[in-house]
DNA sequence: CTGAAAGCGCTTACAG
DNA sequence: CTGAAAGCGCTTACAG
C-alpha cells in the first residue's frame, strides 16, 4: 500500500503536524526531528498526494491571462480557449482572469503585468511584446514568486518560467522547405507577407524562411517583406499591388494574420494566368476554405487550445514547485494540407 | 462559494448519505426525496468534486494495455510510454498492467482481451487486429461495463469506446499530396512500401495514397505495393530489387516500419544517379538521421506519448461516465521535415 | 428508505 | 519546537 503521512508519523515517532512541516519544507523543526522524518520518508518511499493536499488547503490557483484584443481569428480562438478554461476552472481548481489589452503595445502590457502582480496570483500568462520595460515587469513577478509563461510570442532574456508557443524560426524554415519545392520550376520570385517585423514571432519566421531559401533555393528571389499589420484590407491591397508589379511571383509565404485579404486577392489573381503556391499561418475558417479550394497549399498552425491548457498545467506545476511532462508541454508546429484537416 | 454536499443536504433537508445516493445515481431513494435533492442541486448549481470523491473512495483505476511485442522503434516507443505512465501511476490514481503479445495475431489478442476481462479492470487499451473474434471479445468487454480504447489501429464495427490514433486514410492522402509535388517532373514511377496489407492502418494509408495520386498526379505510375513485414532486412532487399528493375523511380512512400532497411538501400542508391523523394512514417532515431541527411524528405508521425496519455484520460473518463475535452484527445498527424524536428 | 459517524490523505489553526 | 483536533468534500459501512 502507498505509505501516507500516518505511516511516516508512526515510523518517525512524531505527529502528523510535524510530518507536514518537513514535507512542505516549513521551518520550525529541530534538525534531529527533521532528519528522523526524512529518513522515514526515504525508507517508506513516501510521495505526497497532491490532490488530497489541495483538498485539505482548499487550494485554488488564481491565474491571470493577458491577451491582445486583436480581432483576427487566431487571437479570437486563443481568447475563446481561455474562456473555455475559465468554464472548466472549478473542477481543475483554477480561477482564471482574462485581461485584454491593445496589441503590439509594450506600455499596455507592462501596466497589465504590474497590475496583475498586485493581485498576487499563482501565475501569469501573456503574449509578449519586446521591450526592456516588459522584461523588468516580468522580473518583478519572478521576484515576487509568481510563475510566468509567455504565450505564442516569447520574450528573450527575461525571467519568464516557460514559453508556450512554437519555434518560429523552425516555422519559417519549414515554410521555405515546402514552398521551395512547391513553386513551379519556371518561377523566380517569392513574396513574403508579415504582420509587423516589430513582433518577435514574425521576425523569427522571416529569418528562418530566408536562411533556408538562401541555402536550398538560391535561384528564387525573395521580394522585400510586406507588412500588412495583420489587417485584411491592408493585406489585400499589398498583395494586389505586388502582383501588378511582379506578375512572375511563383510563391507567397504569409506569416501573419489578415489572410482573408490575401485570399480575396488570390481569387482574382487565379483568374488570370497561373496561381502561385501559397503557405500561410494559422488554421481558421478562412484558411481552411482556401486550402480546400486549392488557393492555399499548406497552413502552418499552432494549436491555441493546447497552448492555453499547457500554460495552465505549467503555471500550476511551477506554483507547486513540481515538474511537468516535458513532451506534453511542447507546442508543435502543425502542418495542414487539404488532406489532413482536422 | 462552490456549493458542497453539505449545502445540498441542508437545502433538501436530508442527510449527506442521501445526497450521495442521488448524486451517484444509486437506487434506494424515494422519488419525492430524490426530486427534492435534484431540485437543490439544480438551484445551487452543485457540481461534484471528483478529486474529493476519488479520495474518499480510495479510487484507483486498474487499466490494462495490450500491445504487440514488435521490436520496431514505434512499438518500442509506445511500450516505453506505457511504462512511463505506469511510473506516474500512483499520482494519477491509475494502476496499469502492460501485456505484450505477438503482432498481427488475432488469436493472441482475443485471448489477451478475454483474460483482461476476468481481471475486471476499469478499462482496456489495445492495438487492434481485424477479425470477428476480436470484435466479439470487445463486445464482451463492453457488455461487462469495461471501457475500451483502440490504440494506433482501429477496429471497424466494434463496440470500442474510442480510437486513439491518427486518421490513416488522411495520412496516405497527405503523403500523396507531398510526394506528388516533391518528385521531379521527369519522374514517372512511385514505389509504395507497406508492412502488411492485412493490418487496417497500413491498408488505409495505401487507399488514401492511391486516391490522391489518381486524382492529382495521374501521370505518376504507382508500382505494386511491396510488403516488407515491418522487417528491416526484408525491406532493404525489396527496395534494392525494385530499384534494379525500375531505375526511374522518382518517389517512395514507406508507410510501415523497418525504415532502417529502407535507409540502407537509399544510401547505396544515392551514390549512383539522382535520389528519389521519400516520405516515411514514424519519427525515430533512424528516420531523424535520414531526414537530416536529406535521404528522407518528410516523416509522417503519430505521437506515441500523446496516444498513451490520451488513452488513459479517456478510459478514466469513461469509467467515471464523464466527458473529455474532445480537441485534446484528437491524435494529430504530425508532419516532420528537416526544419521542424522536435 | 434514511441517517449518524467514521474515514480517505493531507493541512491548519490553536495550545502548550 | 511539537502535537491533538478539526476540517477539506465526498463516500462507506452500519444501524435503524
Amino acid at each position: 500500500m502507498k505509505p501516507t503521512v500516518h505511516d511516516i508519523a508512526a515510523k518517525a515517532g512524531v505527529s502528523l503536524a510535524t510530518v507536514d512541516r518537513v514535507v512542505n519544507l516549513r521551518s520550525g523543526v529541530r534538525e534531529v526531528t527533521k532528519a528522523r522524518v526524512e529518513a522515514a520518508i526515504a525508507e517508506l518511499g513516501y510521495v505526497r498526494d497532491v490532490a488530497a493536499a489541495n483538498l485539505a488547503r482548499s487550494r485554488v490557483y488564481p491565474l491571470i491571462f493577458i491577451l491582445p484584443n486583436n480581432d483576427n481569428s487566431f487571437m479570437q480562438a486563443l481568447r475563446d480557449e481561455v474562456r473555455a478554461a475559465i468554464a472548466r476552472g472549478p473542477s481543475e481548481r483554477v480561477d482564471i482572469t482574462l485581461i485584454e489589452i491593445p496589441p503590439f503595445d509594450a506600455g499596455a502590457l507592462v501596466a497589465a503585468l504590474e497590475k496583475a502582480k498586485k493581485e498576487k496570483p499563482a501565475g501569469v500568462a501573456f503574449v509578449a511584446v519586446e521591450g526592456d520595460a516588459v522584461r523588468q515587469a516580468v522580473g518583478a513577478l519572478a521576484g515576487g514568486g509568481i510563475a510566468t509563461v509567455t504565450l505564442v510570442s516569447d520574450l528573450s532574456g527575461s525571467r519568464r518560467d516557460h514559453y508556450a508557443g512554437v519555434d518560429n524560426i523552425a516555422a519559417g524554415k519549414t515554410a521555405a522547405s515546402l514552398l521551395g519545392r512547391f513553386v513551379k520550376n519556371s518561377a523566380s520570385k517569392v513574396a513574403v507577407l508579415a504582420g509587423s517585423l516589430m513582433v518577435r514571432d514574425h521576425h523569427e519566421r522571416v529569418d528562418g524562411f530566408r536562411s533556408v531559401m538562401a541555402s536550398e533555393f538560391p535561384q528564387l528571389e525573395i521580394l522585400p517583406v510586406l507588412e500588412g499589420r495583420d489587417d485584411a484590407a491592408t493585406v489585400e491591397e499589398l498583395v494586389r499591388d505586388t502582383f501588378a508589379r511582379h506578375p512572375d511571383i511563383g510563391g507567397i509565404y504569409s506569416l501573419g494574420a489578415g489572410n482573408r485579404g490575401l485570399i480575396r486577392a488570390l481569387e482574382s489573381i487565379s483568374q488570370s494566368g497561373g496561381r502561385p503556391s501559397v503557405i500561410a499561418h494559422e488554421l481558421s475558417a478562412h484558411t481552411t476554405t482556401a486550402l480546400k479550394a486549392g488557393l492555399i497549399d499548406a497552413v502552418l498552425n499552432q494549436d491555441a487550445g493546447h497552448e492555453v491548457r499547457s500554460s495552465i498545467r505549467v503555471l500550476k506545476a511551477r506554483a507547486d514547485k513540481v515538474g511537468v511532462i516535458a513532451a506534453q508541454e511542447r507546442i508543435r508546429l502543425d502542418i495542414f494540407m487539404r488532406d489532413n484537416l482536422p
